[in-house]
DNA sequence: TATCCTTACGGAATTCGTAAGCATG
DNA sequence: CATGCTTACGAATTCCGTAAGGATA
């Protein structure tokens, strides 16, 4: 048995059961993959995938049996190594941090520059992406933290903790017939066209359920990653805004003031933003920093017990 | 980073840092299992090991940080070969068992004779010594359960589930003077020369504590492993016996029947027998079976969330 | 027929054990 | 001076990539 079996194995199911994809994931031939396969298939005995002809096309059952073990070994020992980097390199490294824009906009700002002024010798990375990339990049090791306000954890291997709740905000030219004749209800809204954020994004979910409630289907007029985009076409009259009220609460001047920001709070339901961390997975001690920085409820000791805390498909027998 | 890298700093702690053992156990050469040690370090870029001159005589700051981790990933590549064998092996296997006498003697026969019922497949392999023994074999592999009742869980590394407690016994020829004159104290006792258990064996201690306790200091004449010994220098007239009452409850007709036991309950504090396995260790499907065999209360459930919990000594960082 | 896995083969890199060297208690 | 670790070296093994073969959608 040896890591680059172990890692074969882990790689084909992620990637489909495609060894030539494999092969490239893994800078080798497609030939080695799968002879390491093989070899580690004849050493426990058992067959891990499905054979279709020559294809590969699953898993068996050992072999989903046999799978979160793969995964444990390999996670233990990137965590290995990484707990010797804390000596190696000392308070000096990589932190690198994958969000949606949201967070990295308007939540992550004052944080960063908290951590930054603590951690000089740690090279922030900070990437974007849906809540679905910044799953991937999670479980890939392309990023360490996740930040975003969608479900993470419905993967079993992450754990997402809560970090603070919000609510959105209407957004209209001042102009605007919202803004006159009392409080805006979700009837009203839901006759002008509507600006908002992708579907699967910064709370998108928790406005179309509000919507689906009251029975109405408000015409989307145009959906974006982020509230600056959102708050552009605002401002162009396209129609009326949705948005975190976060993205509206800063000052910033970038956005011009002709924009007014009513507070939703009552209309949609609170959203939750969470960091997610890869459970069983060693963090570099400046990357449990950063999470209290950026959560003060989140201390060290909270988020490793939370990522000991079994899942739903940790090795376990039939 | 491979197994054998991981295998020979394993062995080194174990080992007491002489690598010229730890070759022989691993069945190498000591430059091996040297270089070995040495790429590890290298790789990880830190130094596991303390070295006076060219001998190794401790480990170093990281090296206490970085071996939880080496023992995980160890243990876990065990389990991986474990969960394929409840596969390739089905029902059929060996499980081993390490206990004390008292135990192997007294309290294991029935559940052996129900687990070898149900399961006619499993070859069984009892093991017998003292605690430190037994704790040493569950350690390296060669057992998979450990049944004392002496505290096994003081390591780190294995967990010790209650299974039932038990008292002790007096047992005396039956024409002895304890017999007569009321009931038995420590005092009247400890007049007389006393049989029992040597120590750190079967509740051994909490007499000695019972006699400390009351300011009694009995002249100990003989101390045995087992129960059988002891009643046979009992029945010599040698002194009086102390043992466990399951010793004397059954109907062995082994031992002659000129013995009288008297039931010591009120003397000596309750004692508490365990079931020990390696903490974070799989086990086969039918070990289990065999711990619920032996104590009902104890399902694979329950013993397997015991040993996912976390000791005093799990991977963690500085 | 294109895709994808397996088998075959040969060269290269790694691995490992023996033997010699050297430091320490 | 005996024990114990390191270094050096050569042989054997293992490893891996290329090329060819065969099966399936």
């Amino acid at each position: 048995m040896n890591f680059q079996q172990l890692r074969s194995v882990r790689e084909a199911v992620r990637r489909g059961f495609n060894l030539t994809e494999v092969a490239q994931a893994l800078h080798t031939s497609q030939p080695g993959v799968s002879r390491q396969i093989r070899e580690l298939e004849d050493e426990l005995g058992v067959e891990i995938f499905v054979r279709v002809g020559k294809r590969l096309t699953g898993l068996t059952q050992p072999g989903t049996a046999v799978l979160p073990w793969v995964e444990r070994l390999l996670q233990d020992a990137e965590n290995l190594q990484r707990a010797s980097e804390e000596f190696t390199h000392g308070s000096r490294g990589v932190l690198s941090i994958a969000a949606t824009h949201s967070q990295a906009r308007y939540a992550l700002p004052t944080a960063v520059r908290d951590f930054r002024a603590t951690h000089p010798n740690v090279q922030l990375r900070l990437h974007q992406g849906s809540p679905e990339q910044i799953a991937q990049m999670l479980l890939t090791g392309t990023a360490d933290i996740g930040i975003a306000s969608h479900r993470l954890a419905e993967r079993h291997d992450l754990v997402a903790l809560p970090c603070y709740r919000w609510t959105h905000s209407i957004v209209v030219p001042e102009s605007h017939p919202l803004l006159a004749d009392g409080p805006i209800t979700l009837e009203r809204l839901a006759q002008y066209p509507i600006i908002t954020y992708d579907q699967g994004l910064t709370g998108r979910s928790s406005i179309d359920e509000a919507f689906g409630r009251a029975g109405l289907r408000p015409e989307i007029v145009l959906t974006a990653m982020d509230a600056d985009v959102i708050k552009t076409y605002v401002e162009l009259g396209l129609g009326v805004g949705i948005l975190a009220s976060i993205a509206m609460e800063d000052d910033h001047p970038a956005h011009p003031a002709k924009l007014r920001a009513v507070d939703a709070r009552n209309l949609f339901a609170i959203n939750t933003t969470s960091v997610a961390v890869r459970r069983g997975g060693l963090l570099r001690g400046f990357a449990y920093d950063f999470i209290h920085t950026f959560a003060s409820h989140l201390t060290r000791e909270v988020v490793e017990s939370a990522q000991a805390a079994p899942g739903d498909a940790e090795p376990a027998p039939l």
